[in-house]
DNA sequence: GGCTGATTGGACCACGCAGTACAGTTGGTG
DNA sequence: CACCAACTGTACTGCGTGGTCCAATCAGCC
């Protein structure tokens, strides 16, 4: 059992480094010290279903590297946090970025992988609206701004930033276009 | 000559429908109508050549299905013009989209593709920031926002809404992300 | 201890694909 | 017409890779 989550983890790390396209299934097995037969035991259907696996996983990763910031969107401090956090992770990623790997090539294989891009999605876009309308609640945030568009206006510009910045290696569209969002955030309380 | 023509936009039709990992060379040839001694002959390198040519031919596709209207960004009918066109534009490419497959696929696969990427986004950044340059000086947008970060924020934006549509097939980020960044620079003027 | 089923190792196979070799075949120039 | 160089068609090769097979080992249990 463990041994199915070592095959995971190097999977999904391999795949991050190298490309969906570069990673062996002999990679896989030997970063996790596995071989080809312990892989198709915990995974029958093959390379499919671990780069099914692997997408459950970074789809996970995502979430969680922006908790618990994500979960407390509830004074412009707050906010400011989460940006800084958002920032500095995929800075310090760089080209290895669970959520640009998902999106630009776990998500492309299969219509299962698809699935798992757009729950995190619209799991993602939830939290940020959950946040707008707690501002709104506040009177910190203007009433008429529609929570849900602006959510998935702010996501939208953070995995465009994402990936530009695997393609440039700079964050500064990720920056730039994080800041503007929440610049419409605030100036329309104005 | 012609045919080394023929020979790119088979292929960079090839890879829009089916990924880069799904195109063989002779996919290309047969829907080219050639073999692979003509693709070797105009593309010696072989595939990664003919990579490149079409990572070019595509991130020039990008800019010229804006125009005329990136080139007249100088009146809110006028970004407004821009933003339904290329609302509509990826709409209807949906998933089959040159610079979807450009940024996603081409992009990571060899540094010199990386840097037609790179120099596709400077060229882009670059139009949409003279627009708001011309806006400013027509006082329709206030002097105090900067034209370089606000017009790396809309690429951003798009490029999100984009990637979001490729995975998703829905437009909806795109558009509520290319809204809010107008509604942004408007707002901003009042 | 011996039986059984779940694991593990690693050699093996089939096949799809990039790239090559080589034999034509044009088309332009003297 | 003759010649040469730039093209084109096609059969072939070598290799990397996903997936299979079977023998060996381990863990629990009577």
């Amino acid at each position: 059992m463990a041994t199915r989550g070592r095959i995971v983890e190097a999977a999904a790390a391999e795949i991050r480094e190298r490309g969906i396209a570069g990673v062996t299934l002999d990679d896989v097995g030997r970063r996790s010290g596995t071989g080809k037969s312990q892989l198709f035991h915990y995974f029958p259907d093959g390379k499919e279903q671990l780069l099914l696996a692997v997408a459950e996983r970074e789809a996970e990763r995502v979430l969680e590297d922006q908790e618990p910031q994500l979960g407390q969107l509830d004074s412009w401090a707050a906010w400011d946090d989460w940006r800084d956090v958002v920032v500095e992770k995929y800075r310090r990623q760089g080209v290895n970025c669970p959520l640009g790997v998902l999106i630009t090539e776990i998500g492309h294989h299969t219509p299962a992988a698809q699935a798992v891009t757009g729950k995190l999605l619209a799991q993602w876009q939830r939290r940020v609206r959950a946040g707008i309308e707690d501002m709104q609640a506040a009177g910190e945030i203007r009433a008429d701004v529609d929570p849900d568009r602006a959510a998935a206006a702010l996501i939208a510009a953070i995995q465009g930033g994402v990936v530009i910045l695997m393609s440039s290696g700079s964050s500064k569209h990720l920056e730039y276009a994080l800041d503007l969002c929440l610049d419409y955030l605030r100036v329309s309380s104005s």
